[in-house]
DNA sequence: AATGAGTGCAACCACATCGTTGCACATCCC
DNA sequence: GGGATGTGCAACGATGTGGTTGCACTCATT
């Protein structure tokens, strides 16, 4: 079963580390920019081997962030727009989260300035 | 020279890895928590070493997202507003990033769909 | 049917990462 | 001063990760 950001706990953790490879992260780039494409395209784009690329994509669809199908001979990826959009939906609310902590950790230090002065 | 999310390309790296562990998102947690810890503090709320605490750390600091200042014999750690800010802005535009290609993506999906019919 | 392009699987290597332990050094407090 | 507490450094082991290569297999094309 694939991960499905904005479930569990779990999830959060396989995006991140899919996102944490700049090799992963430029993969994203170019099937955005052209929709959809095999590992051995991807692998003529990029200065590394086939398998690498294929083992790449494995680690995204992991995460739900890119799927393949086959055609023919060839398989083809592209990017999984749930699971990306998910994402972009779970980092926002991420985001929310940390700026009520941040908020919090920044009325605590007023506090303690009032405090001390 | 630590890491500042919103500049290059290499610390959008570095703060993704650093997000990926999750001890160190529960360190992140208990942090905005409690304002401030000492690693073996910390190392008592985790099932893992006080070292393995301070590497963590270092790594978090590393990528901008924690601070740890001197007091007296001890150290303690806290979150960086400023780091995590830029964080949370950056992947703010990341996700728009992301909604403006999801979009284009879609346009061509439905573009083949019309062709195919 | 035979060749070529594309994929899948497995072994392997180098290196990073997460975790440990042991010990030396600094600092507070009696 | 001397003991307790906290930190820093270093070595080590296990496991994971990114990458490679080699080879077998499948499918299209002629």
């Amino acid at each position: 079963m694939r991960a499905e950001p904005g479930g569990g706990v779990e999830e959060v953790g396989s995006v991140l580390g899919a996102l944490a490879d700049p090799t992963r992260r430029r993969l994203l780039d170019l099937l955005a920019a052209q929709d959809a494409a095999t590992a051995t395209t991807l692998a003529g784009l990029l200065p590394v081997s086939r398998q690498a690329i294929v083992k790449h994509l494995g680690v995204l669809d992991a995460a739900g962030l890119v799927v393949g199908s086959r055609v023919g001979r060839e398989v083809r990826y592209s990017l999984r727009p749930a699971g990306l959009d998910a994402t972009t939906r779970w980092m926002s609310s991420l985001a929310a989260d940390w700026d009520r902590r941040l908020a919090a950790v920044k009325r605590v230090a007023e506090a303690a300035e009032r405090d001390s002065t």
